[in-house]
DNA sequence: CGTTTGTTTGAGGAGCGTCAATAAGTGTGG
DNA sequence: CCACACTTATTGACGCTCCTCAAACAAACG
């Protein structure tokens, strides 16, 4: 779990007003400020602004000017490029606790992809300016923001080679169980993606259409590995799923 | 032009013996070395293993254990990364003049995808452990180093959204067209890619098979757009390329 | 000069996108 | 609370792209 005790609470003050004053567990156990004592925290806290975001509006545009980077408090985000054509596509998901908007950290000037709240989300953010800042005084947060970074190269290469080498079928499969890792919550009947995804959403995360995943969770509901309704998706079977992204043949 | 006038000859010596020392020229002018003197140069390149590697052989391999990082003097590298099902996808190329195997400026401790010689071709190399003294002696080596980085994940993006959304058709123009842009030299007939390609090899790099791309090519060589022998592709009539490249229906 | 590696081309057919129509939820306003 | 609009999902029919299989050729290499 990421969050200690009495996080919910902070998340609910967060959510409710316009506090004076952010509360200090929000960030403690993060990674890139685990290494970080009280006072240190309070300083960023206190330079951070915190936002709820609708569902459906970005919270910054691909090619727009990049003048904050984020920290995802609650909810989930779509990473999302959009070609001359019209086509979207779903490049990854955001969890809480993650920074995003990081372009300063690659001496980027403008922001790569659009970042799309996938259910109600707060974050909070600071200006780029202070991010030399927080890499020069803060240990161990440069050092954690490139690991989250080279995490996310290496997702972004495991997509895009299973966007070149797989099937429609293993591709959909694949994501499901992206989704499902990343943010599956348990329930009765077995593991439900935690926030909304259509068909189309997931199409687009795989370079296919709606249609064709439409067939596929429909094929595999009859089968007993899924269950859906709108916008939402539970995986019965998720060994199941397993099979289907990797069986050779 | 990256190099000032007498690299070509510090390069010939690189290549021809084993030296006593590297010549300066060649890392002067570099971006990630641009803002250092000649002393500071001079100690970098001390630390500096140089190397030749033939056509082919791995400089390091997928998975293993990044122990050095590199910068390529002369010569192309491709990518690679391999999937269980012992495909093989082409995510980039690299010129001379980049820093490559990079892991540890994102704190990973095994290269994410494999590196391999389009053509022969000479790199320096430090052990990782000199990374941070670099970015914490050298100014703005750490800038730049993180400038192509950012520049790299934008870049594989790029060809994700492209492979996701685009026909094969497109996808092997803008194939061609990228390695044009980056290694074309110029002929009497055209634009040459500067290293040897197969039809396999830009198979790899746009999700297709050898034989698509042979006929794509021989179609495109009937129309007077590109021409190409074994191994190697000469581009006649860019904008062709480009307009097949993006056209709309 | 045989072997290996890369290229070309054809024939056939499957996967999956496109087009089309309908149905099932969800939200809005009177 | 019902009517209406809108969004999301389902399913069938059709056919084009592009992959697979197959065979033969051309160039490089020792």
């Amino acid at each position: 779990m990421l969050y200690d005790r009495g996080l919910d609470f902070a998340l609910k003050q967060t959510r409710d007003a316009k506090m004076a004053k952010l509360d200090e567990s929000l960030l403690t156990g993060l990674p890139p400020f685990s290494l970080l004592d009280r006072s240190q925290i309070r300083e960023i806290l206190d330079a951070a602004v915190s936002r709820r975001y609708e569902e459906g509006t970005p919270i910054f545009n691909e090619g727009h000017g990049a003048d904050r980077f984020f920290l995802l408090l609650d909810g989930y985000l779509r990473v999302v490029r959009t070609t001359p054509g019209g086509d979207q596509i779903i490049v990854l998901h955001i969890s809480p606790g993650q920074l995003f908007g990081i372009a300063p950290a690659l001496q980027r000037d403008t922001y790569p992809a659009s970042a799309i709240p996938a259910a109600e989300s707060i974050a909070l953010s600071w200006p780029v300016h202070l991010w030399q800042d927080f890499t020069a005084r803060y240990p161990g947060f440069a050092t954690e923001s490139y690991k989250t970074l080279g995490q996310r190269l290496g997702q972004i290469q495991e997509t895009l080679t299973e966007m070149a080498t797989q099937a429609v079928e293993k591709r959909v499969a694949s994501a499901l169980l992206r989704m499902v890792n990343q943010s599956g919550r348990k329930t009765e009947a077995g593991i439900e993606i935690a926030f909304p995804v259509t068909r189309q959403n997931i199409s687009d995360m795989t370079g296919t259409t709606l249609h064709t995943v439409s067939r596929l969770l429909s094929a595999w509901q009859r089968e007993g590995i899924v269950e859906s309704t709108r916008k939402h998706v539970t995986v019965i079977d998720p060994h199941a799923l397993v099979l289907l992204s990797e069986a050779l043949p």
